[in-house]
DNA sequence: TCTGGGGTCCTAGGACCC
DNA sequence: TCTGGGGTCCTAGGACCC
């Protein structure tokens, strides 16, 4: 079975200041983010039951809901026609991810007046290293607390913090002290703290995991800690060694720099599953070109392009091809992918999802030649300039030929294949 | 309950090379 | 010739996170 091990695995001792000064990690987590930033600009909408998600007729999940929402039983990821079912009366918003990300710059922003070592794990979730910041700010609690008060004051949003010596027992502090609180865990009561709780609050712990785990009479995190790291090890591999080191709160994490991108991939959900070849074709032209936008962007290459296909049944497929030589090309990706799934569909299946993914990046430009080199030079410039275009008039502006809709018979507004019809677009992105 | 979209990381088998 | 062992790359699938 595999598992993400979404952190590295050095054990504590191999970090030669471990044992000199315990680390003070801040983990500081907004509360209800993308609704508290909703009531922030319609403060009618406080005490309210609100979801903030997917059209709730349509095939999305939930993005976010008020703690008023959680009372009926409405949980991020859930299906969003499910949260519908359960609290018909609560508000449904589509969201703004543009204003989201704004208010997390900002967060940011004060984030950095406190520590230079500030590691955003998601839009609205951050690590704050404070090792070392003693005398300017004061022990840990002082920080958390002047922190928990300046986010407040400056951005009218709370937050919950969980401070410790490690990223994983403050993160799961921070879970503990919501909403609007503050949980301090004391150095050298990490595997005390945690022990009581149930392992499915351990991040890395998922519905796959909990089951297996508890069926091997181990439910709480403290239970993890007694199994014993030897058997954990035999049961589980390396991620049998994670599980033991991060039960006793023993991680020692080096600080996540910024990075590029190691994939880059986007995908889309039809509204209805569909047997309609041109459709989905049409779909893979846009999303290749989403693809390729987004490389050329980051200045990257892909050396591997992927193709992702879900059927009516849930039965998701991938198809992988690497390249000799790596592309950031609309046409280049969007070729690769319509092989693939030429390949790869089987005509009797419809289809629920159809996704692109560059894989593999890369800096360079790889040229077996000079002929080579002035055609790619001609196309890149051709690229920049429908790029300039697309920024200037929208995505839409500049198609491939082959994501543009034949024009109806009927239809009168403009020459035929004209007019560039893009997916349904689905204005919700991500959750908190 | 009927399950989004964008990611990261891990595992495992097979090809291929020395 | 009936068969090793290590390393790397490629592909597919899946767990998990927000």
């Amino acid at each position: 079975m595999n598992r993400a091990l979404s952190q590295p695995l050095a054990p504590s001792t191999q970090d030669p200041t471990a044992n000199i000064q315990p680390r003070s990690i801040l983990h500081v987590d907004m509360d209800a983010f993308f609704v508290s930033v909703e009531e922030l600009e319609d403060p009618s909408l406080i005490g309210k039951p609100v979801v903030v998600g997917a059209d709730p007729e349509g095939r999305g999940v939930v993005a976010a809901a008020s703690y008023e929402a959680r009372k009926y039983g409405v949980h991020s990821a859930m299906p969003i026609r499910t949260a519908k079912k359960l609290c018909p009366h609560a508000i449904f918003l589509r969201g703004h991810h543009a204003k989201y990300g704004a208010y997390s710059e900002k967060i940011y922003d004060i984030f950095g007046e406190f520590t230079p070592v500030v590691e955003m794990v998601s839009i609205d979730e951050a690590y704050l290293d404070l090792t070392g910041t003693e005398r300017l700010h004061g022990g840990p609690l002082v920080a958390a607390d002047r922190l928990i008060r300046t986010v407040k004051e400056r951005t009218g949003l709370n937050c919950s913090v969980g401070a410790s010596t490690s990223h994983l027992v403050s993160k799961i502090a921070s879970d503990q002290a919501k909403p609007h609180g503050l949980l301090y865990v004391f150095p050298g009561c990490e595997a005390k703290f945690l022990a009581p709780l149930p392992i499915r609050r351990m991040p890395g712990i998922g519905k796959v995991t909990e089951p297996e785990l508890l069926s091997l009479g181990i439910a709480t995190i403290g239970d993890l800690q007694t199994y014993g790291e030897q058997k954990l090890r035999e049961r589980f591999g390396k991620y049998g060694e994670w599980l033991w080191t991060k039960s006793r709160g023993e991680d020692i994490e080096a600080y996540q720099y910024e990075e590029e991108p190691k994939s880059i991939s986007h995908e889309t959900t039809f509204d209805v599953d569909t047997g309609d070849q041109e459709e989905i074709e049409r779909t893979l032209s846009y999303l290749a070109q989403l693809v390729a936008r987004r490389l050329r962007d980051h200045q990257l290459f892909a050396r591997t392009i992927g193709l992702k296909l879900r059927n009516e049944r849930f039965r998701t497929i991938t198809r992988d091809v690497s390249l000799d030589e790596p592309t950031h090309l609309d046409s280049v990706i969007f070729d690769i992918v319509l092989r693939l799934f030429e390949q790869a569909w089987k005509r009797e299946e419809k289809i629920r999802l159809v996704g692109v993914r560059a894989s593999n990046l890369e800096h360079g430009i790889f040229q077996r030649n000079l002929l080579e080199a002035t055609a790619r030079a001609k196309f890149d410039r051709a690229m920049e300039a429908a790029d300039r275009l697309r920024s200037k008039f929208g995505f839409a502006a500049v198609q491939l030929a082959r994501s543009l809709e034949p024009a109806k018979p009927e239809d009168k507004s403009g020459p035929a294949g004209k007019r560039p019809k893009t997916p349904k677009k689905r204005e919700f992105l991500g959750r908190e």
